[in-house]
RNA sequence: GCCGGAGUGGCGGAAUGGCAGACGCGCUGGAUUCAAAAUCCAGUAGCCGCAAGGCUGUGUGGGUUCAAGUCCCACCUCCGGUACCA
């Protein structure tokens, strides 16, 4: 009885593949037959312990369906997969059980190779890499020494390599060690002393990215900031190129909104406040006029950067960082012990601590002044948290009559509000804020400012900022939200830096680095017997043997770089790798860059959308400029697909009575617990969904109506209980009912829930395609004697060539729910024909293929006669045309409206003229009685769509 | 607060400004069966009606249009992200 069995059939075909090499690409496209090439990827996964989640095969069925699809077109399709191997779990898991990280990551990517075969993804396994492979980190370390050996031409906007970087005459005069210094200082990849996130927990300090509410993304510890030395990558200078590429790319807007508002370019002007004795004001400032500002600012000057100039006359007082230099010349001998406290304190604060709560402003007075240079009145410098030491000049200039924060604490101290915007008629406030009561953050026309008084608000910030230029106090400047990227990591399990640091004869650093030259690459990792961090902020590669930390080049000693590189290091670059996967000489073959690049289609989760497309973007700027890429963009057109959620559940709340409680009167105490209307806690309990019915727009429960029931889908959690197991789906169900689920639920970029009767449904629609094709009632695997070696009717021809055109064109714009709508129509009219033309049933199976491609070969087989050797399989077919002229119909239904409501249809000629139509719109049995004694004013034809008659 | 996205039957969803609810799930009825499963057929937005048919319906309120789920204005709810960037 050959039913359709999946268990059977799927492994058959996933074997058929690998030994025929169905889904090797060449080196290069091939072009030869008028096809393009096309470069289709996933964001590739991280390898962990619980194997592929239901939200993988998602967008990797989109990408495996696209494919399919063009390489049966003729195209060129390059499609790899690989893993992001490095990263935290492995190691902690390390730290716990003492196995090596890599012998648990093998593990997982055995496992999660084994998923993918599974589901029948036609990857080019030749392809596949890991970013643990040292032969692809031994590139990962190229790069970053290419990174090492770029300055940044700001006037050029390019990278360049460190050996042109022009160096000042007084460097050069102050002898080597101060010339590779400036050199130091001006690489992409650079030392320095940060403010870093340190986590005493985990050991380690981690980037602002993997802090949540000041606590570490993994694992939820605190994190505290210390400086500590630290791996930068310049992505700072990149920044202006990485806004206007955003331009051309074929991205979600959404997406090119959050890196635009990540890089957050801001405009505006840095000015320089005298904080000198307010006797020698003029004298400072005769002594600056038309000089330009001087960089680093001197000493006798507060410099500010604000986007408000036209603000200036209203700056009552000034803040700058608690871990602004200048806090301890500025804090006078009176202030000197609160301010040391107030700093002590925002040091310990964690971020979260920073953050938490209402945000009520704190601060403290240094005593001293600085003088307002517009109009020369003394104005006082606090020191407050809410001034960020990282952006900006980290000092401010505060005008709380035209900024909320500083509105805030100057209510809170007492400090004057000065407006000098005044704010237009329609708002609400304006009386109060004329008093200097009241805050307006829009703009306006200007008041107090002097000269600049009733001009408008965006006129006078380019006037000040003129004036100032021109009297050597200010100038225009852009800032930048995007901060360096802290690249390294006290950790084992990444890459090692390819640096050595030169030691003295008593084995001190020297300061000066060294690049390993690059035939010695790659930097492996040393052998470790245990991979617990000390916790101390140092790395444990500290621990290694002193024969991987020492080396000796051209009679020098030196000591390894021990600090490891972070996880993004190898996702930045993967999508080089796969189209030359086995290059020994270099990361990539020029030729075969040009070819392939950039990805045509790159699809993944859109919790990628800021870092790890912002940092790959960064590097492949960087190898461009370097001329090891060709294109300035590496991915083209990015879709992210939406999350898949866990099953609807339906939640009831009882109180501690064990009574219900309608989920309206449900509220978030302070601690975010659930409480009922007199403050107590309730539990959630799940409410099974016979016991639950609709009324109105929620559920209520059955037995009580009065009480509400949430209904709701939940992101997929261990702690929930909720996550679908792919193979528990593929073992029930089969994989090209799990493919063809995962299409099947809804657009791709939408955010979905499971629903395992779902699965059941597509499942039943494969069913029924194989009792279309395959007699089951037969003992072997043979056509059901309905398909028939002839040709088509009109009607089937019409639904083959409907089918035909409908696939393709959703296919080709990613609808594949809709695609897949259609061709269970096919299969639920051919169903009902008793003669199932041949070509017809070749033709779903082959439309069917991108979608269910084993159940397809299986049928392609069966319609061979058993024999494909002739034939080919089912994946190498040339996808189908649709002839436009078995579309047409003879006769088609019009709808015909009477002031825009549906009264009747009639039957004309799909190019009948309009003449005719009204003619017959008018005669037809419906229509003509509800006209008599009424004027037609206006008649509406839309050919082919329908008829619309205004009467009165 | 701010920024995105979304609100359509019992559920997932479909619909170049042109017949709202394709397709699937679920449900109801029927056929088949000793029976069940499986399968096949029919029905399934709500209300009124024996029926023919009518009325109301795409979160709410307005507007544009011969015609609005779709366009415009105001608002509500939910989901996701984000947090003092001067």
């Amino acid at each position: 009885m050959p039913r359709y069995n999946p268990a059977d059939i799927e492994p058959r075909w996933q074997a058929y593949w690998e030994t025929h090499q169905t889904f090797a690409t060449a080196d290069l496209p091939d072009l030869s037959r008028g096809g393009r090439k096309r470069y289709v990827l996933d964001m590739f996964p991280y390898p962990s312990g619980n194997g592929l989640h239901v939200g993988h095969p998602e967008g990797y069925t989109a990408t495996d369906i696209v494919s399919r699809f063009y390489r049966m077109r003729g195209d060129s399709v390059l499609h790899p997969m690989g893993f992001d191997a490095f990263g935290l779990p492995a190691e902690e898991h390390a730290i716990k059980t003492g196995e090596h990280p890599r012998v648990q990551t093998d593990r997982n990517i055995e496992n999660f190779t084994r998923q993918l075969k599974m589901l029948g993804f036609g990857y080019d396994w030749d392809r596949c890499l890991a970013t643990t492979d040292e032969a692809y980190f031994r590139w990962t370390q190229a790069i970053f020494l290419v990174l090492y050996d770029t300055w940044f031409d700001t006037d050029k906007q390019l990278g360049r390599p460190i050996d042109q970087l022009p160096i000042p005459a007084e460097v050069q005069a102050a002898g080597e060690a101060a010339v590779a210094e400036y050199r130091d200082r001006h690489r992409l990849a650079y030392q320095d002393d940060a403010l870093v996130n340190w986590c005493p927990a985990l050991g380690t300090v981690l980037a602002n990215e993997e802090v949540i509410d000041g606590l570490s993304e993994r694992g939820s510890h605190p994190v505290q900031r210390i400086p500590l030395r630290q791996w930068m990558l310049r992505i700072t200078s990149y920044a202006e190129r990485l806004l206007d590429g955003l331009e051309d790319l074929d991205w979600p807007a959404g997406i090119k909104k959050l890196q635009r508002d990540w890089i957050g370019r801001s405009s505006g002007a840095e000015v320089d406040f005298f904080i000198g004795d307010a006797d020698t004001f003029e004298a400072w400032k005769a002594s600056r006029a038309a000089r330009p500002l001087a960089d680093p600012p001197a000493e006798d000057v507060l410099r500010v950067y604000t986007t408000r100039p036209d603000t200036l006359f209203g700056a009552t007082y000034m803040v700058i960082a608690p871990e602004h230099p200048l806090v301890e010349r500025l804090t006078t001998a009176e202030q000197a012990k609160e301010v040391r406290a107030y700093r002590e304190q925002a040091s310990f604060k964690s971020d979260r601590e920073r953050t938490e709560g209402d945000r009520a402003k704190t601060g403290v007075f240094t005593g001293s002044h600085a003088i307002n240079p517009v109009h020369g009145q003394p104005i006082p410098i606090w020191v407050a948290d809410y001034v960020l030491a990282t952006y900006g000049t980290g000092a401010i200039m505060a005008v709380p009559a035209h900024d909320v924060r500083d509105y805030e604490f100057a209510v809170a101290f007492g400090l004057p509000v000065v407006p000098v915007i005044e704010p237009p008629a329609e708002v609400e406030d304006r009386d109060a804020v004329l008093a200097g009561r009241g805050c307006f953050v829009g703009t306006g026309r200007v008041i107090g400012s002097g000269d600049f008084d009733g001009r408008d608000s965006a006129e006078v910030k380019s006037a000040i900022t003129e004036k100032l230029a021109a009297e050597g106090l200010g100038r225009q400047a852009i800032n930048y939200k995007l901060r360096d990227w802290l690249f390294s990591r006290q950790r084992f399990w990444g890459e090692p830096f390819p640096i050595l640091h030169e030691l003295d004869d008593q084995g001190r650093p020297t300061g000066v680095k060294r690049a390993v030259p690059l035939d010695q690459l790659p930097v492996r990792l040393p052998e470790l017997a245990d991979f617990r961090p000390h916790g101390r902020p140092e790395p444990p590669l500290e621990k290694a043997a002193e024969s991987w930390l020492y080396v000796t080049l051209d009679g020098v000693r030196y000591k390894r770089e021990t600090n490891t590189m972070p996880q993004w290091a190898g996702s930045c670059w993967y999508y080089l790798r796969y189209i030359d996967p086995h290059n020994d000489g270099a990361l990539i073959d020029p030729v075969k860059e040009r070819a392939w690049m950039p990805v045509d289609l790159y699809v993944g989760g859109a919790e990628h959308a800021v870092l790890h497309l912002l940092y790959s973007r960064f590097w492949h700027k960087v190898l461009h400029d370097r001329g090891h890429v060709s294109c300035p963009e590496p991915f083209g057109r990015l879709i992210n697909q939406g999350m898949i959620l866990g099953e609807v559940e339906f939640t009831g709340y009882q109180n501690e009575a064990g009574e219900w409680v309608s989920s309206k009167e449900i509220r978030r105490d302070q601690q975010s617990n659930r409480v009922d209307a007199s403050g107590s806690v309730v539990k959630a309990v799940v409410v099974a969904e016979a016991d639950v019915e609709k009324s109105g727009d929620s559920f209520s429960l059955r037995e009580d109506p009065s009480i509400r029931i949430d209904s709701r889908a939940h992101k997929m959690s261990k702690a929930r209980g909720n996550v679908v197991n792919p193979d528990a789906v593929v073992h029930e169900y089969g994989a090209d009912s799990l493919r063809l689920y995962e299409m099947f639920m809804g657009p791709l970029e939408a955010t979905k829930p499971w629903s395992m009767s779902g699965v059941g449904g597509v499942r039943g629609f494969l069913d029924r395609v194989w009792r279309m094709i395959v007699d089951d009632r037969a003992d072997e695997l043979r056509l059901s004697p309905a398909v028939v070696d002839e040709p088509c009717d009109a009607e089937q021809a019409r639904v083959l060539h409907g089918t035909i055109r409908k696939v393709t064109e959703d296919t080709e714009s990613l609808s594949f729910n809709t695609a897949i709508a259609r061709m269970m129509e096919f299969t639920n009219f051919f169903t009902r024909c008793d003669r199932r033309p041949r070509e017809a049933m070749e033709g779903i199976v082959v439309l069917l293929a991108p979608y269910a491609p084993h159940i397809a070969e299986e049928l392609w087989q069966c319609l061979s006669g058993g024999d494909i050797s002739q034939v080919g399989c089912v994946s190498r077919r040339p996808w189908p045309t649709w002839d436009e002229s078995a579309l047409v119909q003879s006769q088609i239904e019009m709808p015909v409206q009477i002031n825009g409501k549906v009264r009747g249809k009639i039957l004309v000629a799909p190019d009948a003229d309009e003449a005719t139509v009204l003619g017959a719109a008018r005669e037809d049995d419906r229509i003509a009685p509800q006209l008599t004694g009424k004027t037609i004013v206006k008649s509406i034809v839309v050919p082919g769509r329908l008829v619309n008659l205004v009467v009165k």
